[in-house]
Parts: C-alpha cells; structure tokens; sequence
DNA sequence: GCCATTTGTCTTGACGTCAAGATAATATTT
DNA sequence: AAATATTATCTTGACGTCAAGACAAATGGC
C-alpha cells in the first residue's frame, strides 16, 4: 500500500470507465523519482551544486581525460535544450569549474573542459553522490535492486529504441 | 542495453572505486520519467493545459462531489510548495477553470472548487491522458507491467514509511 | 566558386518552481 | 481575558527551463 494505492481507489470510484494499470505504474515512478531528486539535491548543495551543475560536470569526468567536451556533445547527454546548456555553461564558467575555448577545428563549436577546481569538486562530489544513492536503495535487497533494474532496463531501452 | 548502460561504463573506467549499482537503478528511473513525461505533457497541452495544471484539476476531480478542496488539501498531494499552489490556482482561476472561496467555518481557509468549465476540460484530459499512459507501457506485456509495478509498489511503500 | 542548406551555439522573453518570510485567523496556554 | 503559539495561505525575488528564433561557420549541390 503507497500513496498511489489511494489515487487510483479515488479514479475507480469516480471514473470506473478507466483502466487505471499504466497510470499506476506511471504514478509510481513519478513519486519514487521526486523523492530520488529531492534527496540527492541535498547532497549536490552539500558541494555547492545543483542537479543542473552537477551533470554537466559529471558527464565531463565520466568522458575521461582530457576531461573536454563540445555543448552539443554535453546536449545530447543530458535530455536539455541548447538553450539551458547554454546557462548551464556560462554559471560554471563563472564559478571557475569549467572554462571555454574555441575548437580551432570548427569555429562554430566550442570546447568546454573541466578546470583543476572542477575536477577536485566533482570528484568529490561523486563520492558522496555514489553513498547518497547507497542509501536511497537500500531499502532494497541485492537481489529486489537487481530485478527491479533488470525489468527498468528492458522497458527503457524499448522506449528508446522507439525513439 | 539502454542508455544507462554506457554512462556505468565510462564510470567504470574512470572511477572503478565507486559502486555503480544503485547509480544504475536511479539513473533509469530519472531517465524513463523523462520520456514519460515529455510525451503526457503533449497529451496535457492538447486540452490547454500543462502537468501542473493537470495535476490540481485532477486532484479535485478525483476526490468526487463536490469537487471542491482547500489549497492545504492540494498541497499535500502533490510533493510542490505552498508557494507554487497560490500560483497553480491562480492561473487555472483566471483560466475560469476553479473558483475560489472562503471557508465559512475557518476564515483562514479557503475552498477552491472546479467550475463546469473545470470539470468538463478535465474529464476530457484524464480520458486523453489514460489512452496516452496506455501507449507509453503499450511496450510491457500485461504480465511485465504487473510484474515492474509490484516492485515499484514495494520501493515506493519502504521509501514512504520511512517519511 | 557560388548559393542554399545544415550545423553549433547563443539570445530573448515567458513560465513554473522554490525558499524565506509576511499576514491574518485560530488554538492554546497562563 | 490576554499573551503566545500554531495554522493556512499568500507574497516576493531569484533561479532553471523552454520555445522560438538569431547568428555565424561549415557543408553540399549545381
């Protein structure tokens, strides 16, 4: 029995001529990921970051040395539009953890990189991110975290695949 | 293999100390709400509405006659703050959608209430919103979705009780 | 080589949200 | 009955996001 348990009872008293399934599904993880955001925001503000902040560092450590990627590259990881990259960009830029240059190769793109103070704030931060997940899933058995990411993972790449 | 898949190998590679595990579960979880919800909110836009909208309209429709709820009473429903329902109400009132009045018994309260305009737009929404959530999970066969849902149910139940 | 198209990034203006605090009415304490 | 605490809602200012479009550089067809 969770929260989403009493709002379908409420639909099928008031709209019985529905079938309730995908919204109790859809509703679920709608609730599972707002407490997962509002939680781990917590700890991104713990390194003076937000989720915002801390993706677009993220995915520059995680692409590895020379820690340097292009918007359009940062873009197509992170479900934005080139707008919001954009500030994204230039508010870590003026916080010194990321710095911009042109690609001499295309003038049009730029390339952005990780500074030293960026990468000593994101590597950290990760860390902590890492723990706080921990524990966000540990309600969960080994076993439980591993089925139920095996069936997230086949309905995710199915929805991909639709693209 | 999904999306997720290549953001835990690069981490792999760059940061073999870190246990990805739980990065992966939460990392589809945020990455299918985003599909998801990119996709109801067309669905939502359709009837001039957005989520947030959608969202208190629902709420007071599914809470049956006389469709009528204090701002608090919508507050707790909806995981936002009380600043941004004064907001949400604020809008759908101009919108003719709600209406708003005082609570006789409690001067403090007030009791916002869908209009026949209110009513009309939202069951016509849910109808629209149910056949959408259908075609997003169309991709799970019925036993899948059972079967995600239980777990999700059970994460959702454990990470509710802990408040 | 020239023109149209595409690509990569940035700009603008509007919107939804939040955190913090203001305001007013009701409950509680003394 | 007065003083204090609590409750319910709203206000304010800042921020992150988006959609639409602007702009410059690179590409492709002729």
């Amino acid at each position: 029995m969770d929260h989403v348990d009493g709002i379908l009872k409420q639909w099928n008293r008031e709209r019985p001529d529905l079938d309730v399934g995908p919204m109790g599904l859809i509703g679920r993880i709608s609730r599972i990921y707002g407490y997962l955001m509002r939680e781990m925001s917590e700890t991104f503000a713990k390194h003076g970051l937000n989720r915002a902040s801390f993706d677009v560092l993220a995915t520059l450590r995680r692409s590895g040395p020379p820690y340097a990627l292009s918007p359009g590259d940062l873009l197509a990881a992170t479900m934005v539009t080139s707008g919001t990259m954009t500030n994204r960009i230039d508010q870590l830029e003026k916080a010194g953890l990321v710095a911009r240059a042109h690609n001499p190769d295309d003038r049009r793109s730029m390339r952005i990189s990780l500074t030293q103070k960026g990468r000593e704030v994101i590597d950290a931060a990760v860390t902590d991110h890492v723990a706080t997940q921990a524990r966000l899933t540990a309600m969960l058995s080994e076993e439980e975290r591993k089925a139920l990411d095996g069936m997230l993972g086949r309905y995710l790449s199915r929805i991909e695949g639709e693209g």
